[in-house]
DNA sequence: CTCATGTTCCAAACCGCTTTGGACGCGCGA
DNA sequence: TCGCGCGTCCAAAGCGGTTTGGAACATGAG
């Protein structure tokens, strides 16, 4: 069934090494040998084994993503699918593999050390980065190529990163809402101990405090993004003496729950009350149609896919070039669910 | 850094046969040494390598997942997070690895090729069967041991696969409506030539026919599953002269897109109009809260990653059983969505 | 005491590829 | 004619495991 080597090179009277060196474009060989072994490769289509060839280079031609699953809420990232559809692309044209790990979270350093150690990638993508995450030590420790999709405050050593700038981001937003007259407006959040969510919180807060406004804990949510928690926050947040005007919110998901929430209350979007939503620009969470449903800060989640893979290929190529660095910049789409502050 | 069988031998002054041996809990080796053998790995932290092992036992430890993106809408299935997520937990249990490809979909028969060919993977799962889908044909015949997440009509030849019941959650969602009083039924299914919508549409029709309803081409809508589509696919068929008085939505998202449109036209959801939708209780579209937000038929999508997976290892464990099959009942979820059709 | 039978270990071959260190023939300048 | 460099090819030694076919020794039956 499968051809080796040492079949194809028997078959054309040579030997396995200088069929090695023909397929892989060595010199030393004469061109009209490598044609004929081109062709009979092709011919009884030849693939060379994996296996063998990473023993044989120490390579892999492997990256590995391990996503973790809190066991508390089973939760896989929504913007996960994306993200690995870009770096897939990237992997594809490059002849990498990509290797995944589901585990649980406390089981991540493990999993880690086990990729590595039995040399099943030749680096590494670590996604959904903590505040103070610990992976980047452990990482930088087993001495391995690998890129954080997102940064982690509180680590000091530099590290290969690729980041939407999210305090930015955020801080935009909140400005214009503010240039709208609104006063009153509401963070509903993605964990807190995420490193994205503190950077948009800082966004917000910064542009708040610019404008001369206290920053205020009940409009304030924070917890896993998803339709029913934005429908929650709006529903207790409508309930308050001094209810917000407009509500910023982490994630489109979060975005539809707010909606409905402010909806069912009878008030209509860009006129009673504005929304706008961050968007990972997820393929399967279009932000309406030809116009945008939801005024939003986008940033391509697949584009970031796409960067952080190419970054870890060449950090396997040249560790040496060390770690580089990559910050997207949100644009700022503006939709029907904003208008004026009312009076 | 990383210790190998030979230094682990050495240190133990054993030859790396009896370490081996004594690691894969072969009998021919003294208790004695073989407390020694773990002791030592363990402190070492020895992990062996795993090309070297695969070129050994030609096995790889990996089962392969490839992801098609047509290139016209470069959608990636989102129930294929939850049902990676379900499948990379047994597979971590099994010490399996998994391996991603994202390919272009008229370069998805030369991805299972070079998976195969280059000895990257034991076995392989197939996502998102079309109708008549070539995949099996070609998997049988590259003789690697496969399962297939949904079913598709036309192949004859056996083959392993775990599926949902479509047609008997959709005939009984319907039936659902049809015993609430409802009439005009209108379908919002997924792309037509996807196996799962064929058999949705089969339920659907089936349930109608039986009642004495003759399906009507107009109720019926199928694209990529989206809120805007939903909402789109609404807007419509409210303007027909005979609208609607109830909704089947193939996926959580479509729901989404029906209910604003509906609630926009001021309709008020399980009194004027009703919507059931299907539900794979994916981990980030959570079905509302305590209670269900839609009347829906619901099964567990990392369910079905969890069976493909065993079954795949199953069959690589022992080719010769043969495929099996496992067929899952969806649950009908009654939720606040629905009510009798309006007179 | 001898010989068959286990038990416990090891040397060496092998998996399929890469890569080092030549071998061989040829043309060319001295 | 000889020696040298060059172009082309190959034998063999790895890479890090597994596995086959004994070897060495102890044990127990005859």
């Amino acid at each position: 069934m499968t051809v080796t080597l040492k079949q194809l090179a028997a078959t054309l009277h040579l030997s396995p090494t200088t069929v090695s060196r023909a397929l892989n474009g060595y010199p030393e060989v004469n061109a009209a040998t490598r044609e004929r072994v081109a062709e009979a490769a092709a011919k009884l289509n030849y693939l060379p084994n994996m296996r063998a060839k990473g023993l044989a280079t120490g390579r892999t031609n492997a990256i590995g993503h391990v996503i973790a699953l809190s066991n508390s809420h089973e939760i896989v990232n929504p913007v996960f699918a994306d993200f690995i559809s870009g770096a897939g692309e990237v992997y594809a044209r490059a002849g990498y593999e990509m290797v995944l790990r589901v585990v649980a979270d406390e089981e991540e350093p493990q999993a880690y050390r086990s990729l590595i150690g039995r040399g099943a990638v030749d680096g590494v993508i670590v996604h959904a980065p903590k505040i103070d995450d610990g992976r980047i030590a452990l990482l930088a420790e087993l001495g391995v190529p690998f890129v954080v999709h997102g940064r982690t405050s509180g680590v000091t050593t530099p590290y290969a990163w690729v980041d939407m700038n999210n305090q930015r981001a955020f801080r935009r937003a909140t400005e214009f809402l503010l240039d709208l007259g609104h006063r009153r407006i509401a963070l509903v959040n993605g964990l807190e101990w995420m490193d994205f969510a503190m950077r948009r919180r800082n966004g917000y807060t910064q542009a708040l405090q610019q404008a001369g406004i206290i920053p205020d804990p009940t409009l304030m949510r924070s917890a896993e993004m998803s339709e029913p928690f934005g429908y929650r926050a709006a529903v207790e947040m409508m309930r308050l003496p001094d209810p917000p005007t407009a509500f910023l919110a982490s994630s489109m998901l979060v975005a539809y729950g707010l909606r409905r929430a402010l909806v069912d209350q009878g008030l209509r979007l860009g006129r009673d009350v504005s929304v706008v939503t961050h968007d990972d620009d997820l393929s399967y969470l279009p932000n309406g149609g030809d116009v945008a449903l939801f005024t939003a800060t986008r940033s391509s989640v697949r584009e970031a896919g796409r960067r952080a893979a190419e970054m870890v290929l060449q950090l396997v190529d040249n560790p040496a070039a060390g770690p580089k660095t990559c910050l997207l910049e949100a644009a700022l789409i503006v939709g029907d669910s904003t208008g004026p502050a009312p009076k």
